[in-house]
DNA sequence: GCCCATTACTTGATGATGTCAACGATTGAT
DNA sequence: ATCAATCGTTGACATCATCAAGTAATGGGC
């Protein structure tokens, strides 16, 4: 045995090692904007035209459905979310942004999008080929 | 003006989304482990052999070093992991895995770095295109 | 040696996150 | 018309996370 591990898997260890690297980077963007992480996932999540069933996010999110409703409820009354009843079906309520939210979103997709300076260790030709791969891996 | 957007931020970007994406992943494998995604965080962070003060720790998660106290506790009750005095300086704990806590961290681990099929997306090429840069990055 | 500011961790109070079970309202299929 | 399934909410409970205050140990200045 002892094939050799295929990049795939030296590739998605690296991610990893990255995601958990990148987890301490969101609690200080939060805090500045007076918004939990969890929170700012939500806001995230819902862009700006696209109203979002409750369902989906909880979804999304993979957590329990309930756990958004109380999520959505510290939004709303912070006027950052409002609910609204979906025309196709009277069960589902859909989120969209209310103005104060999609200023604040605009502000937290900043923060986030900043690069940090690590990203000026690679050449300006890596660079292009990170972008390029990632792209392939989210579309 | 309308410079265009350096590569560097649209590499960022990418990764950003990408570690949006990758919150949801966390939780299964979590809860498959009977860990919570912050005990998780933990236990990945004590690699075999390298104790780490506690302070330490809350640095690299970047939060308050009570909430470290309350998250080694238990994972020591669950006898996962150690505190032990360090030789060095009295008042700082250092913290390593139990023979246990070993066995989990691993499995952890093979779960976290499953590739997901997504990277299948990827020709060999750009797979060890991605490696390489990813490396970088982190070194 | 003796203060004393600083550091490392813990404790207690409080709010946010997250799960589960149970519930009301609505839907859609029988 | 009924009835199972779905969507969101509620309440109970454990965990996560912060802050303020406290204890123990360190190290510098005197």
């Amino acid at each position: 045995m002892s094939r050799p591990t295929p990049p795939a898997c030296d590739a998605w260890q690296l991610l990893v090692q990255l995601f958990f690297a990148q987890r301490a980077n969101l609690p200080p963007v939060a805090a500045e904007l007076e918004l939990s992480p969890a929170q700012c996932h939500v806001l995230h999540l819902i862009e700006p035209g696209r109203p979002v069933p409750m369902g989906q996010l909880a979804e999304t999110l993979a957590c329990d459905a309930s756990n958004v409703t109380g999520l959505v409820d510290r939004l709303e009354s912070r006027g950052l979310v409002r609910r609204r009843p979906s025309a196709a079906d009277r069960r589902v309520k859909v989120l969209d942004l209310t103005p104060k939210g999609l200023r604040l979103r605009e502000l937290l997709l900043d923060r986030m999008t900043a690069p940090p300076a690590t990203l000026q260790k690679l050449s300006a030709a890596e660079q292009r080929a990170l972008v390029r791969i990632l792209a392939r891996l989210l579309e």
